[in-house]
DNA sequence: CCCTTGTGTAAGCACCTGCTTACAAAAGGT
DNA sequence: ACCTTTTGTAAGCAGGTGCTTACACAAGGG
């Protein structure tokens, strides 16, 4: 069913191209995910997708354009449809529960990159800037955005020690705990954010991992 | 003067071997530190210190262990000749500090070279357990490991953001102004941790310093 | 039918990587 | 002098990388 072209839709593929594109781009994403940039090759995200490496240049180019393209592609969906007194937390989670379905890698991906080049970097940047900057938010204080990059920060350092280094009892901590510990120092950093388990939450022990989706 | 073999402490070198070495892990220790472990390579090393990349692999054997002499040889004075109670703050200082002379640049040599392979994980890991573990003694909690790992996570992140993201404000944010921050936040993690600026710095004017404490 | 256009593949290129080998030159002992 | 050991170098190897080129099918139009 992967090579049957469905042309119920259009009839401008005809051998279904776009489909390859999507498979090139989920495979991309994936291995970006769990080797980073440069330890993910071309030639294993095109067998991943199960085409010729070839048409991952047909189709983005550059390996680089690919990554931008999976960066862009599902990135800022998380930015967007969350609140900025929950965007901290709802990341953070996302960060806890590793590659999940569905969730939103481009942190991850990040981190994985990072020592790629200078040009991940400063793709990390980018999206760096957009949490940052709707982080700052939370906080009224002149240092406001200072406070914005330092509460990023701690969320790109947790990720880096559970998804990188993968440093015990951190990997395997109960992601409840880790979200009320955290959350509860940065009351004192960002004014606007919500202590962990203040709404309806009895705090105690607590095993549901269903975030609260403002 | 650099090619002049110095007999006068030991006739064992006839051409200053041990001064030739000494400069090859000079060279690794900044590359490593400016690029990460993969795009520092060596004959990058070699050419910095001046002689053939041969010599680098006759006198270290490989390129990971270069690297793990590199790690060995400053990496662990600061863990051990600095109280628990004042190493959260001295490291991020130093981290802060950014490549200024005689710092250690351990914990950044490791942020830049993640993605490297998973040998430089384990160095990193390594590294993180001896930090974590002095850091876990100044909480009391039965979560007390972990805690010192999510410090610790704070301040790989931060480096994270500073040294190989570049994210402003945050690189050219005073380093006081940061360490209040930091360390008055973390004082609801660690009880152990004495707020910066509390002896003789009377701060204050920009953000309260008591967050709330769990 | 041929011919054009879009989709896919195999083979190769140029370059870089860590690492090795063959060889030259300096010191020192005898 | 001669020879050995140590220190240094130039050239090369095997393997991997991103990327390109030349070519084989599948459709549709004339």
């Amino acid at each position: 069913m992967a090579k049957t072209p469905q042309h119920g839709a259009a009839s401008t593929t005809r051998r279904d191209a776009q489909g390859t594109r999507l498979r090139l781009l989920d495979a991309a994403s994936g291995l970006f995910a769990e080797r980073g940039y440069e330890r993910a090759t071309v030639r294993d995200i095109a067998d991943r997708a199960g085409v010729n490496q070839a048409l991952l240049f047909r189709y983005f180019g550059s390996k680089k354009a690919l990554f931008g393209e999976v960066m862009a592609r599902g990135g800022h969906e998380q930015l967007r449809t969350t609140p900025a007194e929950r965007l901290f937390e709802v990341a953070l989670r996302g960060m806890l529960a590793g590659g999940r379905e569905g969730a939103d890698r481009s942190l991850e991906v990040c981190l994985r990159s990072i020592g790629g080049s200078d040009e991940i970097a400063g793709a990390l940047r980018g999206l760096g800037e957009e949490y940052a900057a709707v982080l700052a938010t939370l906080s009224e204080s002149d240092t406001g955005t200072l406070r914005g990059d330092l509460a990023l920060s701690w969320l790109l350092g947790i990720g880096l020690m559970r998804v990188v280094v993968g440093k015990e009892p951190l990997v395997s901590a109960d992601p409840d705990t880790v979200c009320r510990l955290v959350v509860g120092a940065l009351g004192g950093l960002l004014e606007g954010l919500p202590q962990a388990g203040e709404a309806g939450d009895g705090g105690g022990a607590d095993g549901r991992d269903g975030p609260a989706r403002g």
